[in-house]
RNA sequence: GGGCGAAUAGCUCAGUUGGGAGAGCAUCGGCCUUACAAGCCGAGGGUCACAGGUUCGAGCCCUGUUUCGCCCA
């Protein structure tokens, strides 16, 4: 005897046993030596530093439910786990936890800095490993990786000595974003634009030799102490005398040239402009079009050097504001006007980022996004939804060159020596002894790190073993699908896919699935500073883990943000305990049961078995083609609509009867379909469901065929005999019980009370198939009395529905009111009457006859029809009781 | 400025060869009915943003407008 479930379902319990037992058994483990067919995913590899969100929940359940789902389909899964080095954003952690000690890296020199990040790692490093285990994500822990790690920086020395040797990695001095607090490079993708209110201030700029003002307008005047130039259009005309001549610049008292560019917009402002070409990504290329004088004007941290004259030393903030008094108090600031303008920032920081000339290491990526841009093209890799491929292509078609130095001590660091003897560069997979070149050993290993977005673009590879040749690699890669958020799609996606056409000559992964992002429930963006956070982990502890899976898995519809707030995951919570409850329902009801010891095909089948059998298979078929489509939440709606409203409110009350009856065929037919609609509803759920499917299914009577349900075969439609025809009959007793409890509520005659009806079938298949379901109608219905059969008489006042060929007659006697039952039947009445117009109308349309296919006018008609007779037995009722 | 997307019940959203508008939650009415009150039964609720067009027929296709969101510059 196997034990009860307890009264209401206990998530954290449950969950914690079931986790270990799946780990500690291996379950997770893929063996890439397996016969099976392989499925595999690589994890977006999260931030060492970082912490559960929303939107790790949201991928990483999605990724579970694949993952657990071809696993149940004979698939041997992997999926690969690990997390990023997150180069800048650890940087600053551990550059934090110094400064509560007073201390900074430069004082511990950089080996030291370095061993104190591993140490960082070792000890708070990785949390969210832990909390993905919360979740239930069935990785496979074994090939748990690090970006950082051995292996993986071997493949990331590879791919940067390759392209280097290739070309196409250089080294070039140029303009680049710089962000002044983590006092690093970053890539363009690295910079957050957001609109705000600024101001644009107009600025007078003496003309050498005349008493003319040249206006320009600029949103940055402090950098005007960098100007090399001031352009106009060459088409404008109120500059057309000045180009060529100078202007006298103010406060440091420099003269620079009026230059024509076509670059100028006439427009904006005065139509003349400052050329800052040391500060300003337009002004850059206008300062080289015109051999202007790049003069930069900051130091790494902002600060005002040299070249800003008596500005030296202040901050950029501070200097703009000096700047901007000393020209009023010279007459040279004209006005100052409100200005919407978009304001680079550090990703990691928020610091505002500074334009700032200096020399960086760069990724060609035109000749490698060229093929990723083909392998999307030919459809060897697939992006779902395909709306984002047009973003795809949009990005990769205008792409530039990839910044991928970083002034930071934690990354990969860049494997080039520079000679002190013949400057030559020396780039190597070993650490040289000597320059290439002269062959001296006077050499200074590059200081600058990789991008952490270089390592990670190796990822679907090096996690595989490569640069070697591994067994993995050759089983895994390419990987079967990449599931992902929108907002990594150029940084990580697009990279992924040019490192792997590269250096695997195959696509990383076969299929992208992009996701939506998981909003408040007003539709903001989640965030700290907002307070509008939800913790995963705290809905976890309080609703489980099944319910939280369960409700991202329904409202990840393609091409939508998820509102997510907890009602909606409370009342996922009510549906798991929905199914604990029906569970236990089945399992009082199957002590004496063993399953070995009946076969499905040899019982005799009441029909609602029958019915709910054919209703399993057409799940199931809904469910995997909604799977294969990344249609998560058709998959999880067609779930949730079967086991609640198929199985627990039709199902399970239809076989009350036979279950509660004398042990015999029936019964026993009874308890064999609702084992198996059990049986195979959990594995359905499973991959969204993990635990709590579990957990009943250990506890089902007979034996189980695998040690987990997580072995056991994912159902498949056709494995239970289905009768669509038997099912159609079914329904129609139902229709005819919905009949009955439509009257009983409208009446208010409460569910308790028995009472009598008559059935008046128009047809002898009508009449047939009351017989059939005679027992569901008098027990759903609540009858006391039931009569059926053809041309049956009224028996004096009643209430009356229809059900197709079926009339339903219930007595008035006591308990139903006269006046009442008149409001319900013209109710009804002028329900049917606006079928009736509507299907004459389009009937008496000679175009709509002409048109419209036969089998739609055949529809129609039939409606038509069903409507009049409708009508005309509500009509009558009315009569008789008026 | 360029690109993408959204607008459907009070709320959140489904709804693809164009053929009588759906779900969940919320609301209202009736119920402790031997799995479940985290529940059961029943009911109400929509000019599918707006204006045109194509079509026998448009939530769906086309054009324009409005509002909102995102990405890129």
């Amino acid at each position: 005897m196997k034990a009860q479930l307890a009264k209401g379902y206990e998530p954290a319990e449950v969950e914690k046993k079931w986790y270990v037992c799946w780990e500690s058994n291996g379950l997770f483990h893929a063996d890439e030596h397996s016969a099976r067919p392989a499925y595999s995913i690589v994890i977006p590899p999260p931030n060492v530093t970082g912490v559960l969100h929303m939107g790790h929940a949201l991928n990483n359940t999605l990724q579970d439910i694949l993952a657990r789902w071809m696993r149940m389909r004979g698939a041997e899964v992997l999926w690969q786990p690990g997390t990023d080095h997150a180069g800048i954003a650890t940087q600053n952690v551990v550059e934090k936890q110094l400064a509560v000690e007073s201390r900074d890296r430069h004082e511990m020199g950089r080996e030291g800095f370095v061993e104190r990040v591993w140490q960082w790692r070792a000890e708070s490093g990785g949390q969210i490993i832990h909390q993905l285990k919360r979740l239930g994500a069935s990785c496979d822990w074994q090939r748990e990786r690090f970006t950082m790690d051995e292996g993986l920086s071997r493949a990331v020395r590879e791919v940067f000595v390759s392209l280097y040797e290739e070309d196409l990695i250089y080294r070039d001095n140029r303009l680049i974003n710089w962000c002044p607090r983590c006092h690093t490079a970053l890539s363009d993708l690295e910079v957050e634009h957001e609109e705000q209110k600024g101001q644009l201030w107009h600025l007078r700029y003496p003309v050498s030799g005349s008493d003319r003002l040249l206006v320009v307008a600029t949103t940055r005047p402090e950098t005007m102490l960098g100007d090399a130039a001031v352009a106009g259009h060459p088409d404008d005309l109120r500059y057309a005398d000045l180009i060529g001549r100078t202007v006298r610049l103010p406060l440091v008292d420099r003269e620079i040239p009026i230059i024509a560019d076509e670059y100028v917009d006439k427009e904006f402002g005065s139509g003349a402009v400052k050329i800052t070409p040391a500060h300003d990504f337009n002004d850059f290329e206008i300062g080289r079009r015109h051999d202007l004088e790049f003069m930069n004007i900051f130091d790494e941290s902002g600060t005002v050097n040299d070249n800003g004259g008596p500005y030296r030393g202040l901050d950029r903030g501070v200097a703009r504001q000096r700047v901007l008094a000393d020209l009023e108090a010279r007459g040279l600031l004209e006005r100052t006007e409100e200005h919407l303008n978009a304001v680079g920032e550090c990703y990691r920081c928020k610091a505002v980022i500074e334009p700032y000339m200096s020399l960086q290491w760069y990724v060609k990526v035109a000749p490698l996004a060229r093929e990723a841009i083909a392998a999307v093209e030919s459809g060897r890799t697939r992006i779902v939804p395909r709306q984002w491929e047009k973003t795809y292509f949009e990005w990769m078609h205008n792409i530039r060159d990839w910044c991928i130095s970083r002034q930071i001590w934690w990354g990969h660091r860049i494997p080039a020596w520079f000679c002190d003897d013949c400057d030559h560069i020396t780039v190597s997979r070993q650490d040289p002894t000597a320059c290439d070149r002269c062959g001296s050993s006077r050499l200074r290993q590059e200081t600058d790190v990789l991008d952490t977005w270089f390592s990670s673009s190796l990822w679907p590879f090096s996690t595989m073993g490569w640069p070697d040749n591994t067994p993995t690699l050759q089983k895994f890669y390419p990987t079967s699908c990449l599931v992902t958020g929108f907002d990594i799609l150029f940084f990580w996606v697009a990279r992924m896919l040019m490192m792997g056409l590269k250096f695997m000559e195959d696509v990383p992964f076969r299929e992208v699935y992009i996701h939506a992002l998981v909003r408040d429930a007003d539709g903001q963006k989640m965030s700290k500073s907002k307070g509008n956070v939800i913790d995963p982990l705290t809905v976890i502890d309080e609703y489980g883990t099944d319910a939280f899976r369960f409700t991202l898995a329904a409202f990840a519809a393609q091409g939508r943000d998820i509102k997510l707030s907890v009602e909606r995951i409370a009342g996922y919570r009510n549906f798991v305990n929905k199914l604990w409850n029906a569970s236990r329902f089945a399992l009082m009801n199957l002590e004496d049961f063993d399953p070995a010891a009946v076969d499905l095909a040899c019982l005799d089948l009441a029909p609602a078995d029958r019915w709910i059998l054919t209703r399993l298979g057409r799940v199931a078929d809904e469910v995997q083609q909604a799977l294969v489509d990344y249609k998560f939440n058709e998959a999880a709606g067609a779930l949730y609509a079967f086991t609640w409203h198929e199985f627990c409110d039709w199902y399970i009350e239809l076989s009350k009867e036979a279950l509660y009856g004398e042990p015999g065929p029936a019964r026993t037919a009874a308890q064999a379909v609702l084992y198996t609609v059990l049986e195979a509803l959990l594995r359905l759920l499973h991959p969204f469901m993990p635990f709590v499917t579990e957990e009943i299914w250990q506890v089902l009577p007979g034996q189980r065929p695998t040690s987990s349900i997580m072995q056991a075969a994912y159902p498949e439609t056709g494995s239970w005999p289905a009768d669509t025809h038997g099912a159609a009959r079914m329904e129609r007793v139902m229709d005819v019980i919905k009949g009955i409890r439509n009257i009983r509520g409208e009446m208010n005659v409460p569910p308790g009370k028995q009472i009598p009806a008559v059935l008046d079938c128009k047809t002898e298949e009508a009449r047939d198939i009351m017989a059939e379901g005679e027992g569901y109608i008098r027990s759903l219905a609540r009858l006391g009395d039931l009569q059926f059969g053809l041309a049956m008489e009224a028996p004096g006042q009643v209430a009356t529905q229809v059900a197709g060929e079926v009339e339903i007659l219930l007595p008035l006697a006591d308990l139903i009111n006269v006046e009442e039952e008149k409001k319900r039947l013209l109710k009804e009445i002028a329900k049917v009457d606006k079928d009736l117009a509507l299907f004459s109308r389009k009937l008496e349309n000679e175009a709509f006859l002409a048109n419209a296919p036969p089998e739609v006018l055949e529809k129609d008609r039939g409606k038509l029809q069903d409507a009049r007779e409708k009508r005309a037995i509500l009509e009558e009722s009315l009569k008789r009781i008026s």
